[in-house]
RNA sequence: GGCCAGGUGGCAGAGUGGUCAUGCAGCGGCCUGCAAAGCCGCGUACGCCGGUUCGAUUCCGACCUUGGCCUCCA
C-alpha cells in the first residue's frame, strides 16, 4: 500500500517517494520553549506522530526530527522579567513540552535539537551565504539578500512586488530590500551572545531550522512539517536560506502544514489569549479523548476546540474499551498486532484520519458482534497506528479511579445487590441515584453490577 | 487590498458524477424489576444562482459567507 501525501509545494496530493528509502526524513518546527504550550500547539506534533508511525510501517530506518528552539527574543523578555538565566526558562518549558507531548500519546521523536547547541553550523551556514552573495553585514546584523534567490515566494505563493506592497511593518534603514530578514542579530550585554565574524550575537528566528536540519538529516530532506501560519514567512525563509547555502539542492521535498485549531471560531493563538494549556486540559479530561479529539477532524482542516467535542470524544472511547472491556479474556494471538487494511489505507491516503476512525467504529462492531480474537486484535491494532486504545479497558472506564472512592463504590454496589436480592428495588435505586451523585454509572449485566465513572 | 483554504443532516466531520460515510445527540421499539449497555428502526444533508451532463452535493463560472497568512504564532 503506497502513501499519498499532499505537498504545499505543489498543492497537490503526491506519491511519496523518499529519496532514500533506507533512511526517510522528517523534520518538524518544534516549540520556542518560554512558557507551557496551548492545544493548539499540539496538533502537528499529534497528526505528525502519526504520519511517522505510519512511515515506520513502510519504511526500516525513519529519522523524525522535532526541534527545541532555546533562543529568542521571547525567551529573552522572559529570563530578564524573571531575572533568570534563559536556561532555566528553556529548561523549565522544553521539559513541560516532552511531557505534555507524551502525556498526548505522542511518541518521543528520534532526535530533538536545540537551537543553542548548533550555534556552531549557523554561523558556518550563514558564512556560506555571504560567500555565495546570498547575504550580508549591515550595522552588526547580517541578513539574508532575497532579491539574490529568483525562486523565493514559491511555496507561498507570493511575489516580492506584492510582499512590498502589502508590507505592514516598518523597514529597517539597513536593509538592501524591505523583504531581506534577519540571520544574526547584535547582542547587547545583558542579552544572551555568541562570538561571531559579525561580532557577539544572537541567530535570528528562521536560520535555526535550516541549520539543524542540515546537521542531523541532510542538505534535502523528504519531509519538512509545521502549521499553515508557518508557512509564510518561516518555511518561505528556510527554503530560500537552505537552498542558497546548500548550491541550489531542493531543501525539503515534501512540505506538509496543518490547519489552525480554532476555539470560539478563532484561531488559537497566544497573542488572541483564547488558549487552553495542554499542561492543564491533561489534568481535566482523559488524555487520550484529546489526542482522539485532534484527529477528528482531516490534519489540513481547521478544528474547533470546545468542551462539547470532548464530551463527544470521551462517549466515543466509552464504547470502544466497553467493547474491549467485554473481551478482556479473549487472549491475543502471539506476535505484534495486525494493522486493519482498511485503517491503513485511510492513512495511506493524506492521513485521513477521520476515516481512519470510522474504519475503527465499524471494528469496534465487528469485535462486539463476534468477539473473535481476530476481530479485538484489529480493533487494537488499528487504535495502535493512532495512539488510542493503549489504555486497560477497566482503567479507562473508572477514569484511572483517582477521584473514585472504590471501597464506597463496592460497599454501596454490596448494599444493593442485597436490596435486589430481597426484591427491595425501592432501596435499589435509591443506591444508584446515590452513586449517580458520586459520579459514578452502573450496569447489571450476565456478568454482575459493573461501573464506571461518568463522563467528565 | 493581495495570496490561500473552506461552507455537507441537531452538532462534529469524511467522501463521491448515478445504493451506504462515521461519531455524538434525539425519537420509536426490543431487552431490563427499573435503568444503563446492547440490538432493530427513524429523521428526504450537501451556502446561493447559473452552466456542462441523460443525471451534480461532487465538474465550470458568478455571487454571498467563514477562517488563515501578508507582524510573533503550531
Amino acid at each position: 500500500m503506497s502513501i499519498s501525501l499532499y505537498n504545499s509545494l505543489s498543492r497537490r496530493i503526491e506519491p511519496f517517494t523518499p529519496l532514500d528509502p533506507d533512511r526517510v526524513t522528517m523534520y518538524l518546527c518544534g516549540p520556542t520553549v518560554y512558557n507551557y504550550v496551548h492545544i493548539g500547539n499540539a496538533r502537528g506534533p499529534v497528526v505528525f506522530d502519526v504520519l511517522a508511525r505510519l512511515l515506520r510501517r513502510h519504511y526500516p530506518n525513519v529519522v523524525y526530527a522535532r526541534n527545541i528552539t532555546d533562543v529568542d527574543d521571547k525567551i529573552n523578555t522572559a529570563a530578564l522579567e524573571q531575572g533568570v538565566e534563559i536556561g532555566k526558562i528553556t529548561g523549565k518549558f522544553a521539559q513541560a513540552y516532552r511531557e505534555d507531548m507524551a502525556g498526548l500519546g505522542i511518541a518521543p521523536p528520534d532526535l530533538e535539537p536545540h537551537a543553542t547547541a548548533h550555534i556552531g553550523q549557523i554561523i558556518t551556514m550563514i558564512e556560506n551565504l555571504i560567500a555565495g552573495g546570498h547575504a550580508y553585514a549591515a550595522a552588526d546584523h547580517v541578513l539574508f539578500d532575497v532579491g539574490s534567490y529568483p525562486d523565493y515566494g514559491n511555496l507561498s505563493g507570493r511575489d516580492t512586488e506584492e510582499l512590498i506592497a502589502g508590507s505592514r511593518v516598518e523597514v529597517a534603514p539597513y536593509k538592501k530590500n524591505p523583504t531581506d530578514f534577519v540571520l544574526w542579530k547584535p547582542s547587547t550585554p545583558e542579552l544572551p551572545g555568541w562570538a561571531s565574524p559579525w561580532g557577539r550575537g544572537r541567530p535570528g528566528w528562521h536560520i535555526e531550522c535550516s541549520a539543524m536540519s542540515a546537521a542531523h538529516l541532510g542538505d534535502t530532506i523528504d519531509i519538512h512539517a509545521g502549521g499553515i501560519d508557518l508557512l509564510f514567512p518561516h518555511h518561505e525563509n528556510e527554503i530560500a536560506q537552505s537552498t542558497c547555502a546548500h548550491g541550489g539542492k531542493v531543501f525539503a521535498r515534501w512540505w506538509m502544514h496543518n490547519g489552525m485549531l480554532t476555539f470560539d471560531g478563532r484561531k488559537m493563538s497566544k497573542s488572541l489569549g483564547n488558549v487552553l494549556l495542554v499542561h492543564e486540559l491533561l489534568k481535566l479530561h482523559p488524555p487520550e479523548a484529546l489526542r482522539l479529539l485532534l484527529l477528528r477532524g482531516h490534519y489540513r482542516q481547521p478544528l474547533d476546540w470546545s468542551e462539547g467535542a470532548i464530551t463527544q470524544a470521551i462517549s466515543t472511547l466509552d464504547g470502544w474499551y466497553r467493547v474491549l472491556r467485554d473481551l478482556a479474556e479473549v487472549a491475543m494471538p502471539e506476535g505484534a498486532l495486525p494493522v486493519p487494511a482498511r485503517v491503513e489505507a485511510a492513512l495511506c491516503d493524506d492521513l485521513n484520519t477521520p476515516q481512519a476512525l470510522a474504519e475503527l467504529s465499524q471494528l469496534a462492531d465487528q469485535a462486539r458482534h463476534s468477539g473473535s480474537a481476530e476481530a479485538k486484535a484489529a480493533l487494537l491494532g488499528g487504535g495502535m497506528l493512532l495512539g488510542l486504545l493503549q489504555q486497560q479497558p477497566e482503567a479507562w472506564l473508572k477514569r484511572g479511579e483517582s477521584s473514585v472512592d472504590e471501597a464506597h463504590v463496592e460497599d454501596l454496589l454490596q448494599q444493593r445487590r442485597a436490596a435486589r436480592a430481597a426484591r427491595d428495588f425501592a432501596r435499589a435505586d435509591a443506591i444508584r441515584v446515590e452513586l449517580t451523585a458520586l459520579g459514578i454509572a452502573i450496569e447489571d449485566g450476565a456478568q454482575g453490577t459493573r461501573w464506571s465513572v461518568l463522563k467528565q
